[in-house]
Order: structure tokens, then C-alpha cells, then sequence
RNA sequence: GGGCACGUGGCGGAAUUGGUAUACGCGCCGGUCUUAGGAACCGGUUCCUUACGGAUUGAGAGUUCGAGUCUCUCCGUGCCCACCA
């Protein structure tokens, strides 16, 4: 065997799969189990690669080739998110058009990733820049725009002065724009918003929901077209089985207009429990009266209501269990008799009776013959992420409690609604603080006479305006602020009349923009009082209410009304007394969607002067046209406006001809990344977003690793989409991505972020170079535990290619005859058989690292034996196949294989060789290890203690001492307690 | 200030449910080979001690026959969020 050269084998393999196509994706079949696997898809900039990025590329990679040695029907694409900020100022920087910029840095990103030896399918590609692909962007807003979901907003919003162009919340990171590190300001402007918040109590509660919480029979009989004039819906719902008053027979019913046979069912109405539900439906369906609920059995998802009663339902069914009493029946109504008939079936004719999925699936559960599926959870996602969506999400139970107000004196009409977590300390009240953006004061300020220092609070509102997110949410700054002199609010809770003040401390866009401040009980109050020399007022004594305090003041009828020493109801009842609303608030804010920059997908609306009219799909996709420059225009307008023949639109023919103007707003750069999962799946498709065939085979991403600095945008962006498209029918699942891993970063060798900066940057393509593609894979997962942050180390590397040379060279210790391969060592076998038991879930799990090191181990053991025989060494090229790709296949055919090893069958571990019959039993005195033998895997327990005792070791230590206690752990350790 | 994660040799890091801590790799030390250097290969390598033995998973306590692993307090590091009422 020649010497191992990385060089010549890596190009020569790399050309021959690509001619060989076996990394194509097949087609949406039963046949092959599918499984989905996905990289977070980069923006190509202009910087290229460094060793960091083909990290987590590194390691789905190895999943991939994996499972499709498994016999997997593999998904596991590669494209570019080319929109947004990066790749825009890249070609302001370097006066390019960002399309040839674009084009260009994906060239090289390909070519940078194809030398690593990936088994992309590269047929599948998607550029979110491309027409093909943003046209479903835009139908999506389209969508959006349709349902409700996305709207016109005049609200300051977050402005970077330096990039010219609004921005997300999400975007912003300690006030600072996110792309370039410039304070934002707040600037009042025309923009699009898309309602998330309208989501966030699901974006919220799916965090920790159940596989069986979503449906979980998703066939339907018939058509499966949902039906778009129709809102979605979901309601919970019950499934009865009814069982005979004396003979063992089931209630069961017959549908006249379809053919569906099954139970009697209804929709949980409001102000009832699954079991009233359950004895009214059959009451109504069948006419008995005297149904007994018994017990609860199961759930089941179903379309049941869209097919048979026409609507776009999907209902949550419980099983319920219901035994007759007696005989007693009445006529059902006439309405009941014209839909269905109801039949009395014995056991045996009810599994033959039944023709759906959905009710056999609940006959199943009953009888016992199948167990509830679905107890695993929806998102099998670090902690660390869904916390950080939690704590994003902010949701906050409180109360908004009304104060009345009194200005020069009068009572107004309007009231002032606080929000507060704490209306126990309603008693500490001692004043009322507005953010200087609210209604009221707007309100105020319009008439002179209000107020007596009308100026100043002119004034103070206008400063407070101008400044920078840094500066007014500089938590260590002073606290200022303004009284309005003359207006006063009444706390409702004991008629206290008190003073109202302007502070920016208050947000506007939290809560109600207005707060009751408690100093005694609250930081930031506190510290307001104090330099206002505001009253201070104590209610909570060691942390509980402090109850006197509401009884004495009549408002509360008696102690009762404080349920004990439960704090939120006491709470929810303080609230109720001073007539306030128990109402659920969250952080997440609207998503601002609109950019004033040129580089984004078009939004497909028009603007007739006076209304939005939305582009119709049918013209979709609203092109980017060419313009001369890319310049931000600054004034709240995208460079697109400046093209008078593209924002002029005719429409209409004849006499209602007219003339509109296009939105010369774009998206996000988010947009694009929110669906693109979706797109993978059915990439060329004109006709759909994804062909629903093709949807429901790959059903969500089964494994998606990236960034962990994603938690907050991407991911939730995605989710949020998803939802929606879910909501209109265009997809069967609510969730996109299954299970979810971070990659952690690969520092510079100085600890430090890699950077050009700093110059600590390592280029893949030198390591490439000297090392091979096969070392750089094994050596970046080698490094350590995946998903943690580790410096990168030259001279480390030299130990994974050390090992691929071993490998390399024991291609000449493969046995050929059979007294050699009669010399392998039994114990290598077994280990043979544990790696690969090992390797198999290592892998899986994203363990690069240990499945390194025990093949490691494995290839150590090898090395000891004279020879090894043939089959073992394919099953270590196997196992190494994922990780180092060129150098497992060169072997591969060396050793006569026609086919690629990529595409043969991953190893099986033999069971019988993982069980040893003889093991180590460790003995421990007092605690300390003190010698240790060999016995049988089944040896009984008095035997090992006798053996322990009779140790030589062992003796040493108890002799001369009483012994206590003597605990034996079969098959581990006898562990001996003495005085 | 809040939340989450983590703390093991000179370094990166191993350690199913509590059961022989320091696997694997780097580095270092010694050896073989070589004119030499390097490469490769072989052996050694947690610390203290000549040894017997002892100590050791950030510090301290607890539960246990037994704790890197579970509980509490403290210290430190990293990440995310933050005037969110």
C-alpha cells in the first residue's frame, strides 16, 4: 500500500460522487424511512470561510452519511441566505451590484465547502434572492396580510442612523444596531409590522407541550384540500364508547352521507367537563338517558369535523368510557336522525365495523391492544434556547388596575389603567408614573390651561424623544422626570389622591405605558422618590400581604377573600375589589418588517393614496428591479423609490385606470430563513410554497444544528411562520425543526473570537491543504463536546491525522488466510462489537468527540493483534466512513468493493459478543478501593462476599476489625464496612 | 439586577441509572532508528512520598456503605436578557 496522500484521494473521490450522484435525495417514498437533516444556511460574505463555520456542517454531515448507510432516505440540503444588511454594504463597500457580489461569494463559499467532502444534494439548492424562491416570501406576506397579520404602523420604532433603515426589536442589542454597533434612535415612521405577539402564548406554551398534544393521525378520507374561505380551528372534543346495560355490546354510529362508521362524538362546549360533554352528545345522538361516565382512556387528532361537517376543524379527541344504566331512551332529534345511525355492536363486530384510522386508533387504546403514543416532548431542544425564547417572550401575569383623575381640581372622564405584578402593595401607592410617549399626556399638553408648569413637560417629553435607546435605558443614569402640576390620580383602593409625574423610566411599549409606583417595595421607585422627595409608604410585612391593612379599608367583605396563603389569589382578589382586570402580558413586541434598504425582497403591496391594495398572486413574484444606486436614501424611503417606471403602476383598464404607487419597502433579512426548511423539501416547485406530498413525507426537520445566537430571531421568526402556514392549511405540523443543537464556537489559538481583527483567523483550505479534508473532520470533532466553545489548536491536529495514517497503514495486516484471521484476539472482537454499538449512538447524538476517541481505541486494539481479519477492519472503515469520507473509501475499494462504502450497510453490533461472562468486582473497605478480582457475570452474592473476604488485600484491612455491614452490587463491587 | 450553563492533570477533554476518577488526544520525559535534526515506532506521564502509603474533580457542608455525578451555601467563568413595573 502506498503512502497515505490525502491530496491525490480527496479530489479523486470528491469527482467521483459527484458523477456518481449517490448522494441524491430520492423521491417522497413509503418504502425508506426519511430523515431530515439540516444546517443553519449561511450568508455567503464576502470574508469566506474560517474553521469555525464547517463545524456543525462537519457534524450533520456525519449524521447524514450515517443514517443513509442505515438505510435512511437522507434530506440533508445546502443553500444561501443572500438578503439583508451583510450582503448589502459588502457591495456598497466595493461598488459592486449586490446580485454579482452575491453570485460571486456563494461561488467560493461552494467551492470552500466542497473540498471538505460534503455529501450535499446539491440539486436541491435554494438562494432566497432568487425570484423563484422569493415569490413564496412574498406570498406569505401576502398570506400574512390576508389573515390579519401584518399592518400599517405610524409608531417609532428603532432607526440606526448609520445603516438608514428601521429595525426589529430583535435587532437591536444593548441600543446599539445589531450589523454595525451604531446607537438607535427612535424615529416615528410608516412601516410594516406583522402581529407575532399574536402568537406568543403558542410560540410560548409549544416550549414544553407534548408529542401528544399535536395531532397524531394526520391522514384524512376524501380530499385533503383545506378550505381557505373557512377559518382554522381547533376545539377538544370527545370520543364515547358507550357500552350496553346488560349484554357486552358498544354504542356505535353509522353515517348516512358518507362513509364513515364509527363512535358517537361532539365538541366540548363551554362551562363543561369531557364527562357532561360525553353523556349530553349521546343523550342527543342516540336518545339514552341513562349514561354513566366511567372513565377517561385516550386522545386522538383528527379531521373528523372538516370532512363531515364541512369546516376547518381539527379536534383534540378524549376517549371516554360510558356504561348504560338501563334501557331508558327517548326519540333523538330529527336533526341527529337525518345524519347518522346508531347500531349495537359486540366486540368482535366493532373492529370490523370501524373504517377510519383515527377511531380504530381509539378502539385500540380501549381494548388495550395499543398504549398511548406521544408522551415524548414536542421540542426536543437544549434548555439553554427554549429559556432563552421564555425570558424573550416575557410573559408576565398582573394587574391593570384604573385610577381616576383629577386635573385643576375636576374629575376627568377618562381613567388611568397601571399595570402591575404587585396590586398588594396598592396600599404604597404614593404616585402615579406615564412614559412621556403616552396618550394622556399627548392629550394633556394640547391644552396650555391643564397644566401649571405646561412647559416643562413640553420640554421634558421632547428631550426625552430625542434620545437614544443607550441613554434613556442607562439603568445606572439618574432617574428623571416631571410632575404635571395640577392633575392628580385616585387610588382606588383607599380614594388617596396622588401626585402624577412624566419619567422615562417608564416604557411605552410595555404594559400600559403607565405605572403605580410603589417606592417602599420597588428599586427603581425608590430611587425616583428619593431624589423627588416622594412619600414612602410600607405595605408587606415579611413578604405577606399585609391583610388588615385591605380589610380595614372596606373593600375586601372578609379575610376569605385572601384563600388562604395563596398569594396569586390574593392577588387576582385585591385586583377585584378596586375593580381592576387580571390580565397576561408579554415582552415580545411586534415584529417591525419593513427595511429602507434595497437589498431585500420587494413587499407586494400597492398604494393607491388611500388604501393598500395587496399585489394579486397571480403577479407574484414582485421582481427587485436594477437601480444606479444602492444608497440608502435616509428619509424613511428605500433607493427603489427613486425608480419612478417601477413604483408607477398601472392598473385597472379604461375609464378605472389609474395610477398607484408600489411599497418601496423590503423585508427583513429574516424573511427569507423563515421558511426555507419548507422549500428544501420540494425546491423547484412553481406552483406551491411545497407540494403537500412532498410535505407530509418529510413532515419537519428531524435534526437541525446552528448557532445558538439564533435562539432569539431566527428561531423564533421560524416558529412563528410555521404556525401560520399551519394555521392556513399550506402545512401539517406545528413545529419546523424537531430536535435542535448549537454548535459551539471554535475560538482563535489565543482564546480569543477568531477574527480578522485579530489575526487569529485559520483557513480551512491551508489545513485542507497540509492535512487532508479527512484530518480537518476528525480533528474538529474531536476537539471536545460539540456544542462547547473551544480553542482551535495547530499542533492538536496532528493527533487525528496520526490516527487516520494508522488506519492507513494497517490496510496491510488484513488477513489473507485463514490461520491469520483464526489469530484475531477474541477480546478485539468484542470490542469490534461494542465500538460499534458505541459509534452508532455517539453519533446519533451528536458525540462526535467519544466516537473519535473510541474508534481510537478500537484501531489501538487492532494494531496489538498479528493480523486482522477482513471483515473487521471493512466494519472500522464503516464506522470511519462518516468522519473521514475519502480516506474510508479509498480502503474500501482497495480491498476489492465495487460500490461505494457510502452507500453499504452500517454495521450491526452482535449482541451475544457485547455480554462478557466474566467481569472485574472492585472491593472497597470503609469506602477506599482495596483490591479488586475476577468472577462470573452471575455470581451469587454470598459467593462474592466469601471471594472479597478472602482476599489477600482485603484481609490486610479488616483483620483484628469487627465488620459492620458487607454491601454487594452483583456484576460491580462488594463494598465492606468496618470498625 | 434576572435567567441559563459550567468549574476534573501542563493543555483539549473522558466517566449509562451514584459504583475502580483522570479514557482518548496534545504536550512532556526516556528509548529504538538516524551522520544530524525531524518524522515514525516502543515505553512512561494527576499530585505528594525513596518506599509503605496518602491526597485529589473550584471552596465548604450535607445525604449515602460509596459522590465528579444528588442537596444546600459560597467563590469563579462563560452565554443570554435587562429601568419589562
Amino acid at each position: 500500500m502506498k503512502k497515505y496522500d490525502h491530496k491525490k484521494i480527496e479530489k479523486k473521490w470528491q469527482g467521483e460522487w459527484e458523477r456518481s450522484h449517490i448522494y441524491k435525495t430520492g423521491a417522497p417514498a413509503a418504502k425508506k424511512p426519511k430523515f431530515y437533516i439540516l444546517d443553519m444556511f449561511p450568508y455567503p460574505s464576502g470574508e469566506g470561510l474560517h474553521v469555525g463555520h464547517p463545524k456543525g456542517y462537519i457534524a450533520t454531515d456525519i449524521v447524514s452519511r450515517m443514517k443513509r448507510m442505515q438505510g435512511y432516505n437522507v434530506l440533508h440540503p445546502m443553500g444561501f441566505d443572500a438578503f439583508g444588511l451583510p450582503a448589502e454594504n459588502y457591495a456598497l463597500k466595493t461598488k459592486t451590484n449586490p446580485r454579482i457580489a452575491v453570485a460571486k461569494n456563494v461561488k467560493r463559499y461552494k467551492k470552500q465547502l466542497e473540498i471538505i467532502g460534503f455529501d450535499y444534494d446539491w440539486s436541491r439548492e435554494v438562494n432566497t434572492t432568487d425570484p423563484k424562491y422569493y415569490k413564496w416570501t412574498q406570498w406569505i406576506f401576502l398570506k400574512l396580510l390576508e389573515k390579519g397579520l401584518a399592518y400599517e404602523s405610524y409608531e417609532p420604532i428603532n432607526w440606526c442612523p448609520s445603516c438608514k433603515t428601521g429595525l426589529a426589536n430583535e435587532d437591536v442589542v444593548d441600543g446599539r444596531c445589531e450589523r454595525c454597533n451604531t446607537p438607535v434612535e427612535k424615529k416615528p415612521m410608516r412601516q410594516w409590522v406583522l402581529r407575532i405577539t399574536k402568537y406568543a402564548d403558542r410560540l410560548l406554551e409549544d416550549l414544553d407541550a407534548k408529542e401528544s398534544d399535536v395531532p397524531l393521525i394526520k391522514r384524512t378520507i376524501g380530499s385533503d384540500k383545506v378550505r381557505a374561505d373557512l377559518p382554522f380551528q381547533e376545539r377538544h372534543a370527545i370520543v364515547s364508547i358507550v357500552k350496553h346495560w346488560s349484554e357486552d355490546k358498544y354504542l356505535c354510529s353509522r353515517y348516512k352521507k358518507n362513509d364513515w362508521q364509527g363512535f358517537i362524538t361532539g365538541g366540548v362546549e363551554e362551562g363543561e367537563d369531557i364527562g357532561k360533554t360525553a353523556v349530553r352528545e349521546v343523550a342527543e345522538e342516540s336518545g339514552y338517558e341513562s349514561a354513566r361516565f366511567v372513565r377517561t382512556f385516550g386522545r386522538v387528532d383528527s379531521q373528523f369535523y372538516h370532512e363531515v361537517k364541512n369546516v376547518n376543524r381539527f379536534a383534540h379527541f378524549t376517549g371516554v368510557y360510558l356504561e348504560l344504566a338501563d334501557g331508558k331512551r327517548n326519540e333523538p332529534a330529527e336533526e341527529e336522525k337525518a345524519l347518522a345511525d346508531v347500531v349495537w355492536l359486540s366486540k368482535e363486530e366493532v373492529g370490523k365495523f370501524l373504517n377510519r384510522e383515527d377511531m380504530k386508533y381509539l378502539w385500540d387504546l380501549f381494548t388495550g391492544k395499543k398504549k398511548q403514543e406521544g408522551e415524548k416532548p414536542l421540542l426536543e431542544w437544549p434548555e439553554s434556547i427554549k429559556e432563552a425564547q421564555r425570558n424573550w417572550i416575557g410573559r408576565s401575569e398582573g394587574a391593570e388596575i384604573n385610577f381616576s383623575l383629577k386635573v385643576g381640581g375636576k374629575e376627568r372622564s377618562e381613567k388611568l389603567t397601571v399595570f402591575t405584578t404587585r396590586p398588594d402593595t396598592l396600599f404604597g401607592v404614593t404616585y402615579v408614573v406615564v412614559a412621556p410617549e403616552h396618550a394622556f399626556v399627548t392629550e394633556l399638553l394640547k391644552h396650555k390651561e391643564n397644566l401649571k408648569n405646561h412647559d416643562d413637560v413640553v420640554k421634558y417629553v421632547a428631550s426625552a424623544r430625542v434620545m437614544t435607546e443607550i441613554e434613556r435605558t442607562d439603568a445606572k443614569k439618574d432617574k428623571t422626570g416631571v410632575k404635571l402640576e395640577g392633575v392628580a390620580a385616585v387610588n382606588p383602593a383607599n380614594g388617596e389622591e396622588v401626585p402624577v409625574y412624566v419619567a422615562d423610566y417608564v416604557l411605552a411599549d410595555y404594559g400600559t405605558g403607565a405605572v403605580m409606583a410603589v417606592p417602599a417595595h420597588d428599586e427603581r421607585d425608590y430611587a425616583f422618590a428619593k431624589r423627588f422627595g416622594l412619600k414612602i409608604v410600607e405595605v408587606v410585612l415579611g413578604g405577606d400581604v399585609s391583610k388588615e391593612a385591605y380589610i380595614g379599608s372596606g373593600k375586601l367583605a372578609n379575610s376569605g377573600e385572601f384563600s388562604g396563603s395563596d398569594s396569586e389569589s390574593s392577588k387576582k382578589a385585591i385586583t377585584k375589589s378596586v375593580g381592576g382586570e387580571w390580565v397576561v402580558k408579554y415582552k415580545l413586541k411586534d415584529w417591525v418588517f419593513s427595511r429602507q434598504r434595497y437589498w431585500g425582497e420587494p413587499i407586494p403591496v400597492l398604494h393607491d393614496g388611500t388604501a393598500v391594495i395587496p399585489v394579486s398572486e397571480k403577479d407574484l413574484p414582485v421582481e427587485l428591479p436594477n437601480v444606479k444606486s444602492y444608497e440608502p436614501t435616509g428619509t424613511g424611503e428605500s433607493p427603489l423609490a427613486g425608480i419612478a417606471k417601477w413604483v408607477n403602476v398601472k392598473v385597472g383598464r379604461g375609464k378605472d385606470a389609474k395610477i398607484v404607487k408600489r411599497e418601496t419597502n423590503t423585508m427583513p433579512q429574516w424573511a427569507g430563513s423563515s421558511w426555507y426548511y419548507l422549500r428544501f423539501m420540494d425546491p423547484k416547485n412553481p406552483k406551491k410554497l411545497v407540494d403537500p406530498k412532498a410535505e407530509k413525507y418529510w413532515n419537519q426537520v428531524d435534526f437541525y444544528v446552528g448557532g445558538a445566537e439564533h435562539a432569539t430571531r431566527h428561531l423564533i421568526y421560524a416558529r412563528f411562520w410555521h404556525k401560520f402556514l399551519y394555521d392556513i392549511g399550506a402545512i401539517s405540523t406545528k413545529e419546523p425543526f424537531k430536535k435542535l443543537q448549537s454548535v459551539g464556537l471554535i475560538m482563535g489559538e489565543d482564546g480569543r473570537k477568531m477574527s480578522k481583527r485579530f489575526g487569529n483567523v485559520v483557513n480551512p483550505d491551508d489545513i485542507v491543504s497540509v492535512y487532508g479534508a479527512d484530518t480537518l473532520r476528525v480533528y474538529e470533532m474531536f476537539m471536545g463536546p460539540f456544542d462547547q466553545a473551544i480553542a482551535w489548536s495547530t499542533s492538536g491536529i496532528v493527533g487525528s491525522r496520526r490516527f487516520l495514517e494508522r488506519v492507513w497503514n494497517m490496510r496491510e495486516k488484513v488477513a489473507s488466510n485463514e490461520t491469520e484471521e483464526a489469530s484475531f484476539p477474541k477480546q478485539a472482537d468484542v470490542l469490534l462489537n461494542k465500538t460499534i454499538k458505541k459509534v452508532s449512538e455517539d453519533m446519533a447524538a451528536l458525540r462526535h468527540n467519544t466516537a473519535v476517541s473510541s474508534l481510537m481505541i478500537l484501531s489501538n486494539e487492532f494494531e496489538k493483534a498479528p493480523s486482522v481479519p477482513r471483515a473487521a477492519y471493512e466494519a472500522l472503515l464503516k464506522l470511519l466512513a462518516p468522519l473521514a469520507p475519502h480516506m474510508a473509501e479509498e480502503l474500501w475499494r482497495s480491498l476489492g468493493n465495487k460500490k461505494s462504502i457510502h452507500v453499504s450497510t452500517w454495521p450491526k453490533a452482535d449482541e451475544s459478543k457485547l455480554v462478557e461472562e466474566s467481569v472485574t468486582i472492585v472491593v472497597q473497605v470503609n469506602g477506599k478501593v482495596r483490591g479488586s478480582f475476577e468472577a462470573s457475570k452471575n455470581a451469587a452474592k454470598d459467593d462474592l462476599e466469601k471471594a472479597a473476604l478472602g482476599l489477600d488485600e482485603v484481609k490486610k484491612w479488616t483483620e483484628g476489625k469487627e465488620i459492620r455491614k458487607i454491601i454487594v452490587v452483583p456484576g460491580k463491587l462488594v463494598s465492606i464496612v468496618v470498625s
